[in-house]
DNA sequence: GTGCTGACACAGG
DNA sequence: ACCTGTGCCAGCA
């Protein structure tokens, strides 16, 4: 139900069309593994990283946001503390020094 | 339309 | 590991 008052389509579900889509794609990611800025793009084919990035800083506070890191496995600043908080409870798989993902063994294949 | 601002990516140094 | 420049794109003034 949305009565909205068309003030901030932000909590209604009219999206733009894309945000949509990545909000879909991330949500999608299974426990455990994760998706890059660019992999989410690549997978829209749309957007490009940086549109990626746009989306999850607005609208990425109801999907498994942690799950989408930088392409070198690290986690936009001031998000660290919480992202690794589900790493560690996810099993997600870290670098040597734990201060990044191992995209070679935690990167989603997409199925 | 123009001109920033950003949860980006990549090549260099 | 860090910083810089370039290319990229969505959103907003």
């Amino acid at each position: 139900m949305v009565p909205v008052s068309t003030r901030d389509r932000r909590d209604a579900a009219e999206l733009t069309g894309f945000a949509s889509r990545v909000l879909d794609v991330v949500d999608q990611i299974p426990s455990g593994r994760v998706l890059t800025y660019g992999d989410v793009a690549e997978y829209l084919g749309e957007g490009g990283a940086r549109g990626v990035g746009t989306v999850m800083a607005r609208y990425g506070g109801g999907v498994p946001w942690w799950r989408v890191l930088r392409a070198d496995g690290s986690v936009a600043p001031g998000l660290e503390e919480r992202a690794f908080a589900r790493y560690a409870a996810e099993g997600t798989a870290l670098r040597r020094g734990g201060t990044r993902v191992d995209l070679s063994r935690a990167r989603w294949d997409g199925r």
